[in-house]
DNA sequence: CCGTATCCCACGAGATACTG
DNA sequence: CAGTATCTCGTGGGATACGG
């Protein structure tokens, strides 16, 4: 499905998949915490404050989705990072443009 | 909970319920068909590819989040119109922003 | 430390049929 | 015309427990 949007056709698919997995429940602060930069499980999971489980599962949608990498080291204890691609940094304006919305209208 | 900014802070609750709406399906193509002007149900399914149900109900969570009105009028036969609120018009910058990242990242 | 497994429940979508 | 009713199925979340 295509819609006209003045200057340019734009791709529903591709706004409705990125405004469903936006629309996740936790998305927006993982994404959020992410921006600040690369953190450990557990440092995102303090910050989210979602079950391991729901984490975990955003995560998997996030790295399909091209969002997110992991970076797994080989120490003691185990270290794993994730961090945000530049697909995901280039959403910051529609954050803040959500987050400006909400400031108004909240 | 809260997050800061910048320079506010901003309630992470509102932002994710508007995110969640978003991100139905449909709700996006809802709000970019109605952005145009007010439509009928019949129309606005012509625009959306919506399956009657699918659209009544998220015609009805816009209408329980103060995104979309609904103008019954008492005619023969029956019409109805729906129209965006000014609070759902001011998140055409947040459309702005994801359709200019889907340009770029599709 | 970084997750996965399991159980249970609730909601959401598709399809089809039907009504004020 | 503008929806609702019903059924069926799959997915997603919460909680708790456990494994590499």
């Amino acid at each position: 499905m295509l819609l006209y949007n003045g200057t340019v056709s734009i791709d529903v698919q591709t706004i409705e998949s990125a405004l469903g997995l936006l629309g996740q429940q936790g998305s927006y602060r993982i994404l959020r915490a992410l921006l600040e930069g690369p953190l450990r499980f557990g440092e995102l999971q303090e910050r989210t404050g979602l079950l391991p489980r729901t984490q975990s599962l955003r995560l998997k949608e996030m790295m399909a989705a091209g969002w997110v990498t992991r970076h797994q080291f080989a120490e003691v204890p185990p270290r794993v990072e994730y961090r945000l691609t530049d697909k995901a940094r280039a959403l910051e304006p529609v954050l803040v443009e959500v987050e400006r919305w909400a400031e108004r209208y909240a």
